[in-house]
DNA sequence: TATCGTAGTGTTTTT
DNA sequence: CACTACGATA
């Protein structure tokens, strides 16, 4: 081949590639065809990180090095360059013999590992890359840190003494069994409260200590404490066969790290690690990435330091910082465009980050246009702030948008309540994500727990659980003799029961422990036989949960629906899974289920969830509530700069999850944990500046000579939201669309308000009606008293009448 | 042994 | 305010 032919082949093979990867930036491109060796992405938020992520991998299992490579497999004649232009043109098929010489050692994707933070973001990847490789997609591996974890010790448990089929413990089973340590040791909660211990045994497990180390470095009263617990905790998790969170992470590096054979067969089988949202990564996951990665060397981490919000949890944002350290002669791209917001938002953004000292330091920029002032609206109280998020959607939506575009975010969980009740009342259809989880269920995890018995009868803890419940005359007495021959022996608490006739200790309770193992043979036998749904409801019945639930009338009968939906959920796995489908696999997938998995966009309507959650999500519009001192930042983060700088982060992540309209609230009084509090308004109202923000007073506090009698009227609207809450929440659990306002609780309803009518109200009396805003279901109907000022009320509930 | 009532307590963010 | 743990009683 001439040299000429050659150079032709070689810049239409470029141009070929990069034309199969939409439009990227220089920077993003940098990031898409670098191949080998360690790639640090920076990724500002909004900034595309994604789309490189999918390309990148997309080009390694397609293209490999072809993009800066001279190399050409095979020979290229003039019908190949002539092959190629048609292809460019949209006019040529790509042939199998195109493919290959548009290649140069391209990956194999069963080589390709990508791990992400949610389940949701991997199932996003994975969905993202079929689209662009089609089958052999299927072949890339894309999971979170703690399900690839599962699927090694699922393989590998055996090296470290723990059984195959070991139980993941979630914290409630973790707090249970930290309990039973500290009757166990005689450990008074006094001095060290169980959440303590387990939050700092955690954080020693993300730094890889174990009990010995913990001991031997333990000088003070405390920390010793800490170290008793933790080797008792992990001795009796060590017997139960089980491992909590923070397990999976910790015991895969140990086996790494013990086991060279084993490590060699995972380095092998995954020579490209990519690793996203790199800055929340803990000690143990860096451990983790670089063992498997210390063989090929081909690591590229992608994340932002300005967005670490998870360090209370272990991670540490020195993963990203050290990053060239840690790996020498690693390349380091930034993308600082940001495609997201526009430069109003991001004005706020960096506005707020910049008053943290020691990031890597780096300004996103948009030519998205102006677009709006941020708005900050200075609420009277929570129920106001509600309000005035719902006069807003209710505008938003006259103007063409949909409920799905609108996000509201907060500090905590908490928060949600009064904005939750004001959005059943107003009939404005929202979902939140997060809180009470379904599993997190009494009766749910009940059930989960059986089969888990069934699945790992040496958990004790899961067993204890369930041994009396429903109510089967085996109480603490019966249970702690039990315990008792087992400890004697050493064995599990399963083998004595099962063998009770022979210990005289447990005669009085023959019967029923008899009774209990004869329902545990049947269902373990059912797990033989029938299909996983099918076993589900047996547990229901053969237990004789459904029996108790049946006759405890309105609460059992919402419970039994619950365990319906279980039911489904079962189905729906093994319906997913098919011939893959195993009681194990389903348990192992909804012991590392998290809230955000089951958020679905599609839906319209409004979401409603913490700023944790919502990180890696967008929404054209975007609330961020309760913008004070002691709620954001939190009352906790108050003394220590390190917890502040990520309260900031966390309102920087916050900020950006806007793309059009940001709308930022505060409350003059707030009813927080039963105390109504007035907080100052958050420093990061005063880092984004008065100045940058479109201000509006709620009108209420306009009015301080009526608010005696305002506060009086509020106080008893706050009683009546609060229980109307409750049997919301009761009623349909904590997520669902909200309920059709009850013929009941109607009073407005049916008239047909407009600006200028004179109206009666119960409790402000007269006033003239300023501006009517139909929402879903419902009506804002904005008055202004003759005494009691300018209010919003929702005309299906507010005592209103029209006067004459 | 089970259930009911009361007193006390701890309240962030989550795989 | 909401949940848990513990104690008294049937």
């Amino acid at each position: 081949m001439s040299s000429e032919l050659e150079k032709r082949f070689l810049s239409l093979r470029k141009q070929v590639i990069e034309a199969s990867f939409g439009r990227l930036n220089p920077v993003q491109r940098d990031a898409v065809f670098t191949v080998n060796g360690p790639l640090l992405i920076l990724a500002g938020a909004g900034s595309g990180k994604t789309t490189v992520l999918v390309n990148r991998i997309a080009n390694l299992v397609r293209y490999g090095t072809a993009h800066d490579s001279d190399k050409i497999f095979g020979t290229a004649g003039e019908e190949d360059v002539a092959a190629l232009e048609a292809l460019l043109k949209d006019g040529g098929k790509l042939t199998a013999r195109l493919a290959s010489l548009l290649s140069v050692n391209a990956v194999r994707p069963w080589h390709v590992l990508a791990i992400t933070f949610t389940n949701k973001a991997a199932g996003e990847l994975k969905t993202r890359l079929e689209a662009m490789l089609g089958s052999d997609a299927q072949d890339i591996a894309a999971s979170t840190f703690h399900s690839a974890c599962v699927r090694i010790l699922r393989r590998e448990a055996e090296h470290l003494g723990y059984p195959k089929s070991f139980t993941i413990y979630d914290s409630d089973d973790s707090l249970r069994a930290m309990k039973e340590v500290y009757k166990q040791y005689n450990i008074d909660d006094k001095f060290l409260p169980v959440k303590s211990a387990l939050s700092a045994i955690g954080r020693l497990k993300d730094q890889m200590v174990s009990p010995a180390a913990a001991a031997a470095q333990a000088s003070e009263y405390r920390t010793k404490l800490v170290a008793t617990a933790y080797e008792g905790y992990a001795k009796r998790l060590f017997s139960a066969g089980a491992l909590d969170f923070d397990d999976l992470i910790y015991q895969t590096v140990l086996l790494f790290q013990e086991h060279p054979d084993v490590l060699e067969y995972y380095r092998d089988r995954w020579q490209y690690i990519l690793v996203d949202e790199y800055q929340d990564t803990s000690v143990a996951q860096f451990l983790l990435v670089s063992l498997l990665a210390g063989g090929h060397n081909n690591i590229c981490v992608v994340g932002d330091d300005d967005q670490s919000i998870y360090r209370f949890r272990g991670a540490t944002i020195e993963n990203i910082l050290s990053f060239e350290q840690h790996f020498p002669g690693a390349k380091v791209v930034r993308l600082e465009q940001n495609y997201r917001s526009t430069t109003s938002i991001l004005d706020a953004a960096n506005r707020v980050i910049k008053n943290n000292v020691g990031r890597k330091g780096k300004t996103l920029w948009t030519d998205n246009g102006e677009g709006d002032r941020v708005c900050l609206y200075r609420a009277d109280n929570e129920q106001d702030e509600a309000a005035h998020i719902a006069s807003v959607i209710g505008q938003n939506l006259k103007n063409g948008a949909h409920l799905r575009d609108h996000a509201v975010l907060y500090r905590m969980n908490a928060q949600s309540g009064p904005i939750e009740t004001y959005f059943a009342r107003a009939g404005i259809p929202y979902k939140i994500v997060g809180g009470h989880r379904f599993f997190d269920r009494k009766e749910v995890k009940d059930i989960i727990s059986y089969l888990s018995v069934i699945a790992n009868p040496r958990d004790d803890l899961r067993l204890r659980r369930i041994i009396n419940e429903p109510a089967r005359k085996i109480g603490a007495a019966t249970l702690d003799a039990a315990a008792g021959i087992a400890a004697g022996l050493g064995c599990g608490l399963m083998e004595v029961i099962a063998e009770a006739q022979n210990y005289p200790a447990l005669g009085r309770a023959l019967v029923p422990l008899k009774n209990f193992c004869a329902i545990c043979d049947d269902l373990t036998a059912a797990a033989q036989e029938q299909p996983l749904d099918e076993l589900v409801s047996t547990v229901i019945d053969r237990s004789g949960y459904r029996q108790m639930l049946e006759a405890q009338g309105e609460e059992g009968r919402t419970r039994l629906e619950n365990l319906g939906e279980l039911v489904s959920s079962v189905k729906t796995y093994a319906d997913e899974k098919g011939d893959e489908a195993s009681l194990e696999g389903y348990l192992e997938e909804v012991a590392l289920i998290s809230d955000i998995d089951g958020y679905d966009e599609e839906a319209d309507t409004v979401v409603m969830m913490t700023m944790h959650a919502a990180k890696g999500l967008e929404f054209d519009y975007v609330f961020l509530v309760g913008l004070e001192e002691g709620v954001f930042p939190g009352e906790m983060s108050r003394y220590s700069d390190e917890d502040l700088e990520e309260e900031r982060r966390l309102c920087y992540v916050g900020i950006t999850r806007a793309k059009k309209e940001l709308y930022l609230s505060c409350a003059r009084t707030r009813m927080i944990f039963g105390q109504t509090k007035r907080n100052p308004e958050s420093r990061f109202l005063t880092e984004i500046g008065e100045g940058e923000l479109q201000v509006e007073e709620s009108p209420v506090a306009a009015m301080a000579t009526t608010r005696i009698s305002a506060g009086a009227a509020r106080q008893r609207e706050t009683t009546r939201q609060a229980e109307s809450f409750r049997s919301f929440t009761a009623r349909s659990g904590l997520t669902g669309t909200a309920p059709r306002p009850t013929a009941a609780a109607k009073r407005g309803a049916g008239i047909a308000f407009k600006p200028g009518d004179l109206v009666e109200h119960k409790v402000f009396g007269r006033g003239t009606v300023l501006k009517v805003t139909p929402i879903a279901g419902d009506t804002i109907v904005e008055i202004r008293f003759d005494t009691a000022g300018v209010k919003k009320t929702m005309a299906n509930y507010a005592p209103l009448t029209l006067a004459h």
